[in-house]
DNA sequence: GACTCGTTG
DNA sequence: CCTACAACGAGTC
């Protein structure tokens, strides 16, 4: 074989090879192409001479036998990347997606039922704010706020008590009209949603952003809730777009590749859903502030944050995201936990009342979702902040509140002893690997099924009879397979990205001639942080902390079973 | 696979 | 008085 120093950049074009026999030529140069000394040889000649010398041999046929066979080989590649390419376009500009958010919802709920809160600055939540109005705003005061730190940028301000089931309920009444502009919307949260109203623009004749004007008037008149809403080519754009002309407006990224690329070009990757604080400055400490700074550093992206990373990032320059819209209920919860935060505590016969309560409250969620757990953790924050967990596997899934007691007392005393004179601020029960003691459900590909992937498996367009869980998944391993190799190729082919080799890495390197390009996460962090290890060291000492982690993108997101959502949660969505 | 830590929203 | 939840990547063993 030839592999050897296969074929290079010295390889002749395929296009012209069938006629010219150049092919059969360059394959008849043999293996050492690439030694030194050939500089200067005129290798066209040399093939020519060759060719003619060997012609008509055995080894010739040989070898013409050989070049054919690649040859229909490669034909074939060019096939299926042409394939790949048509069935499934990375840049899908034939969709309309939006992203439907609620201004200020909570407060806006509360507001209907208070109309004098409507003109003083008010906040939902007790320690901290789980939203605001936007008077309250004009003072700086911000959702997530601790509520002591807003009553003194707003000493006025008027806090109420959260209601979820009244949010829950109205949220209900926005879903239905919703629904109306397309029945598989994708709820992101109690008061985000995504739709992709493709269908009903074409339908109605109607363009994406009088049909978002449409829907948008008609929530508000109904339900008297303001909404925002961002009209996009795909999600990941559609959410950013939401934002933009919040309140009670909507923003347009046009369904065409110039406009998309414009927009991402200075837009913060902080917009992003899925960047937050750290990769920000991660990223920033490599001149990486917006979509369109990750071009120039893309050789560096995945040899200082990973693949995952770069493909995220690539994505992000790109302005590629999901067309993708399904309803949440095809989703799989993962866990249920609670934990709880309260003064220092150091005392051992008071730190299993919070975990015996803990463990009553967990019951409570396990018994409302309608799980047992295979797997315990405890999860502490010790008084210095420094946040722990450990985990068991109990002999079977457990769910009473004894139980989660029973077998999550031995982990505490554990970290008792291991760190003598232990104070906590926080303690918590999470299960996870969840058995679902719901009644069996008819659809195998339901929620209730346990050990199904959550994930939802999109049979072949071709195929039309019912298929099994192991085709299943294995239509799943094969569309990740595929999903990775067009985003490459989509990179190179719509950027201009030189595939990966080295000489771009070495073009690239602009600002960080003194980058070692080994470089780890935690050294990116000295670089970046100005952190002091807090305590624990003296723990570390018998028991050293793990290297970090090169985390960056998850994959799949996932929700709660949307008839039981928490409405604090929200949903990542990558890719 | 189990366990742990860390990031994100 | 900087919360509570959930998901998940990734390293280690």
């Amino acid at each position: 074989m030839t592999s050897a120093g296969g074929p290079s950049d010295k390889r002749p074009p395929e296009s012209s090879s069938a006629e010219k026999n150049d092919t059969l030529k360059y394959q008849l140069l043999g293996p050492s192409l690439t030694k030194a000394g050939q500089d200067k040889v005129d290798q066209q000649k040399v093939s020519e001479i060759i060719y003619n010398a060997s012609k008509g041999s055995k080894f010739f046929n040989h070898e013409q036998d050989r070049d054919r066979n690649l040859t229909v080989k490669i034909e074939r590649i060019r096939k299926e990347k042409a394939r790949l390419r048509e069935t499934r376009p990375d840049r899908d500009l034939s969709q309309y997606v939006i992203h439907v958010d609620c201004d200020a919802f909570f407060a806006a709920v509360e507001e209907l039922d208070r109309p004098e809160l409507k003109t003083v600055p008010m906040a939902v939540g007790k320690g901290v704010l789980t939203t605001c109005n936007y008077v309250a705003r004009q003072f700086g005061v911000r959702s997530g706020m601790a509520s002591f730190v807003a009553k003194k940028l707003c000493p006025q301000l008027v806090l109420v008590s959260q209601n979820y089931e009244k949010y829950s309920a109205k949220a209900q009444e926005i879903r239905e009209i919703l629904a109306q502009y397309d029945p598989l919307f994708e709820s992101a949260s109690v008061d985000e949603a995504y739709l992709n109203i493709t269908a009903y623009c074409s339908a109605n004749n109607m363009d994406p952003e009088e049909t978002v004007q449409k829907m948008r008037a008609q929530i508000l008149e109904r339900t008297k809730i303001s909404v925002s809403a961002g009209i996009a080519p795909n999600a990941k754009i559609a959410k950013i777009s939401s934002n933009i002309n919040k309140p009670n407006g909507q923003f347009r990224v046009p369904n065409e590749r110039k406009a998309v690329m414009e927009f991402m070009k200075d837009l913060p990757v902080r917009k992003v859903n899925g960047v937050g604080r750290v990769f920000e400055r991660e990223l920033d400490s490599i001149g990486i502030k917006t979509c369109g700074d990750v071009y120039p550093q893309r050789a560096l992206l995945s040899k200082l944050f990973g693949e995952k990373a770069f493909q995220f990032l690539a994505q992000c320059y790109l302005g590629l995201g999901r067309t993708k819209i399904e309803p949440v209920e095809t989703h799989e919860r993962k866990s249920v936990s609670t934990e709880s935060t309260f003064h220092e505590i150091g005392d051992k016969e008071e730190l299993r009342d919070k975990l015996r309560w803990a463990a009553q409250e967990m019951e409570k969620d396990l018994l409302r979702t309608q799980f047992k757990g295979r797997t315990l953790t405890l999860k502490v924050k010790l008084h210095t902040f420094e946040v722990l967990t450990r985990q068991t596997a109990p002999p079977r899934a457990v769910s009473s509140a004894k139980d989660l007691y029973d077998f999550a007392v031995p982990m505490l005393a554990k970290l008792e002893k291991d760190i003598p004179g232990m104070k906590l601020r926080l303690l918590g029960l999470r299960c996870s690997n969840l058995v679902s003691t719901k009644k069996i459900s008819v659809n195998f590909f339901g929620p209730a099924s346990a050990h199904q992937r959550p994930r939802t498996v999109e049979p072949p367009p071709h195929q039309d009879h019912e298929i099994g869980a192991e085709e299943a998944f294995e239509a799943a391993a094969r569309q990740e397979v595929q999903d990775e190799m067009n985003d490459l190729e989509q990179l190179s082919q719509e950027t201009g990205l030189p595939g990966q080799g080295a000489e771009d890495i070495a073009d690239d390197r602009t600002f960080n001639d003194h980058v070692d390009f080994c470089l780890s996460r935690q050294t990116i962090r000295e670089v970046v942080q100005d952190t002091s290890e807090t305590a624990l060291s003296n723990l570390m000492a018998s028991n050293p902390p793990n290297p970090p982690n090169l985390i960056r993108k998850r994959k799949n997101p996932s929700q709660p079973v949307s008839s039981e959502p928490d409405p604090r949660q929200k949903r990542l969505f990558f890719q």
